[in-house]
Parts: C-alpha cells; sequence; structure tokens
DNA sequence: GTACTAACTGGCCGACCGGTCAATTGCTTC
DNA sequence: GAAGCAATTGACCGGTCGGCCAGTTAGTAC
C-alpha cells in the first residue's frame, strides 16, 4: 500500500497549509494575513503554497469551503437525527447550535469575516438548512405545539443570530457587569426564547 | 472672527480625512484600506495624513474614538429621556437601539471590525451603559413587571446581541426563505422578548 | 515688516508584498 | 535503469506599502 515513511506527501502539505492558513485567518482575516508568514507557520516554502493553491485568494477560497463544509455536515447530521417538531426539539436544537460554536470558535470568526466581506458564499447550503428549521417550526406551529402568530423563519434567526453573536464578541462583552458564563447565558436565553414561542390559551 | 474664507483649514482637512478614513475603514476593515487610496479618495496628499494623525494605526484609533463617541452619546442621551423602568419602557428601549442601528449601519460595521480584532476599546463607557440597562431591568424585577428569574444584564445582552446581528450579518441571512423586513423581524423578536420576560402568575 | 509656527507638498526610501521561474529532487511506471 | 512527472526549492521580480524629510507657503503675533 502506500508506504507514508517518504520525503514527499502532497496531501499532506496540502493539510498542513490548509491548517496553518486557517489558522491565521480565523485570528487575522483575508489582508492581514502575509504568505510569508503563513508560509513560515505551515513550514513550507512561500512557492509551495502557489503550486498547490494557485494564489491567496484561492487559498482563502479553499479555507472557507473546508470550514464550512464541516460546519453544514455537523448542522445536517444533527437535522437528520431530530425526532417530532415539538418545543423539546426547539429547545434541544438551540442547545446543540449553541455548543456547536462554543466548540468551534474558528468556524464562527470565519463566518464574521465573511460576513463584514459581503460575502454571500455557501448560500444555497445555509438557505437548505434554515428552510428545513423553519418548516419544523411551522409544523409545530400547526399543531399548536408553538404560537403561530410569528415568522417560523423569524424563530430561527433570533436564535442562531443570538449564538452567533454571543461567541463572535466574545471580547467585548465578556467584561459586561454582571455577565454569566456560556452555560448561565444559555440557560437564561432559553427561558426567554422558550417562553416567548409558547402558545397561549 | 474667524474668516472660513481661506485657504488653509486644518480642521476640515484633519475632518475630510477623518470622513474618508471612516468610509474606507467601515468597508474593508484596518488592513485592507491603503494609505494611498485613503489619500486619493480624501483628497489630500498622503504626507498630510502623517502630519495630522501621526500613523494609519492613530487614524485608526481617531476613527473608532469618534464613531463611538457618536454611538455612546446617542445611547446616553437615550437613557436619559426614559421614564419609569417597567415592560413599555424595555420595548421601547429594543425598538430605539434597532433603528439606531438600522439608520448607523457604519458603527455597526465598525463595531464587528473591533470584535474580530479582540479590540477591547470602549470598554468602560460601554459597561456604564449595559450596567444602567441592567439597573432597570433589576428594578422593574422587584416591581414584579419583569420576570425575577433571569440575570438583569442577559436580558440587555440578548436584545443588544441580536439587533446586533441582524444588522451586521444582514448580507448573509436576507436571502434566507421566507425572511422578513427590518420592521417584520422586529416584530416577532418584540413578540417573542417581551412574552418571554413578561412575570407568569 | 519681521519672525515664528503650523499646514502642506512632492519626492523619496527601505521593506516587503504576492507572485514567477528555472532548476533540482524524489516518486512512479514501464 | 530510463523516462516522465509532480513536489519542492531558492533566487528573484515589479509593484507598492507605510512612512520620512527637506523645503515651501499661509496665517499669526509683535
Amino acid at each position: 500500500m502506500t508506504q507514508k515513511i517518504q520525503t514527499r506527501d502532497p496531501e499532506l502539505t496540502r493539510a498542513r497549509i490548509l491548517d496553518a492558513a486557517e489558522t491565521l485567518f480565523v485570528e487575522q482575516g483575508f489582508s492581514a494575513v502575509k504568505l510569508s508568514a503563513l508560509a513560515r507557520s505551515a513550514e513550507v516554502t512561500k512557492s509551495l503554497i502557489h503550486h498547490h493553491f494557485g494564489s491567496k485568494e484561492q487559498l482563502w477560497e479553499a479555507v472557507k469551503n473546508r470550514a464550512f463544509e464541516r460546519y453544514f455536515t455537523a448542522q445536517m447530521a444533527m437535522l437528520e437525527e431530530a425526532g417530532e417538531p415539538d418545543a423539546a426539539l426547539l429547545r434541544s436544537s438551540v442547545e446543540a447550535y449553541f455548543h456547536f460554536l462554543r466548540d468551534n470558535p474558528g468556524v464562527v470568526r470565519l463566518f464574521a469575516w465573511t460576513h463584514l466581506e459581503g460575502d454571500n458564499h455557501c448560500g444555497e447550503l445555509d438557505n437548505q438548512l434554515v428552510g428545513a428549521g423553519a418548516e419544523w417550526v411551522r409544523q409545530a406551529q400547526k399543531r399548536g405545539l408553538l404560537r403561530s402568530d410569528v415568522n417560523p423563519t423569524h424563530v430561527i434567526a433570533m436564535f442562531v443570530m443570538t449564538c452567533t453573536q454571543w461567541f463572535e464578541a466574545k471580547c467585548h462583552h465578556q467584561h459586561w457587569p454582571g455577565i454569566g458564563s456560556d452555560a448561565a447565558f444559555l440557560e437564561d436565553f432559553l427561558k426567554i426564547f422558550m417562553e416567548g414561542v409558547t402558545p397561549r390559551g
């Protein structure tokens, strides 16, 4: 088989470059990253980066594609193992989303950079996820398990945006007086959110 | 008095540079902005930028300071003209904050860039605002006008983060299937949020 | 008017940016 | 083992980046 004890390993090299690039892009964004620093960090020559990825811009695309693929894979998996659409499902979805972001801070920052760039990257996949989520809310509404006087997409948007912003601007609000831990905030958010989407007789 | 029909006007020059810089920084972030382009845009020479602001970094600080000062002035004004702490005040605060962000998209993006930079700039002033907001929530809770089993700071954080993210990532979720206008989203958010913070007997 | 200061200019600088290229080296195939 | 090719190297490129500086000019104080 493919003996991997060798002096050349293009796939490993690609992976090393991608990993180092993701780290730096996540930290600094596209413009601030220098190819020379990236090469040093990945322990390859600059030329090798161009050989494997063509240009800085194409490397940036490759990094985003890989990260977003991971994101969508995880989200789709969560979607598929979900059960009947009801309030309990909504709550566990929020929790799952929150924990995913907590455990993948790089993804959050990558999203943020692309948002600021006005990049509408990964639009279709995202629409698919949100569409599926909204559809579940709609079903739960029909069954009277969630209040039906709100736009289902807005229900999804509301918790997605809150979770995203919590981690995206953490450096900013972590010093707010009285602010709690991740877990404490999630708990309070869920209290308010779940109470807010509960139908009233 | 100070005749302003003159060939030299340092204050105007400073303002022209600051304005052009804010526009470019808001669009592209710090690293992507070139001093040469900025000079062209402000219709001054590059040297003049250095003369008035010292360096690119100091100019960036000046731009942020000016924008954040506007932000805090507006927020403080809103705070002072507020009345008794109750649910109606909370609702109108959310509306006011939402509309402020809608009308000042530059501020939103500036905040976003600084968050990503890990800049804890403007920490004290912000803490002050949040602290005051949380204190009002606390008072309303004591009077039984808001549910008291949630952290007051989290109540503030929740709506601030939702509003922020709505405008910050607009390019991203504006294409989500079924998403509504600014007004429609705000209405649905308020329905859920206000219902969520209402005390239950 | 003279002296002084600050605003402003144009030219220039070293550093370093992203990117190219010819040459070399290690694998694979036959 | 010869041939062919992709991986890899290091030297090198033109461009332009942020910043500096000597010199000029407009306003001000006396």
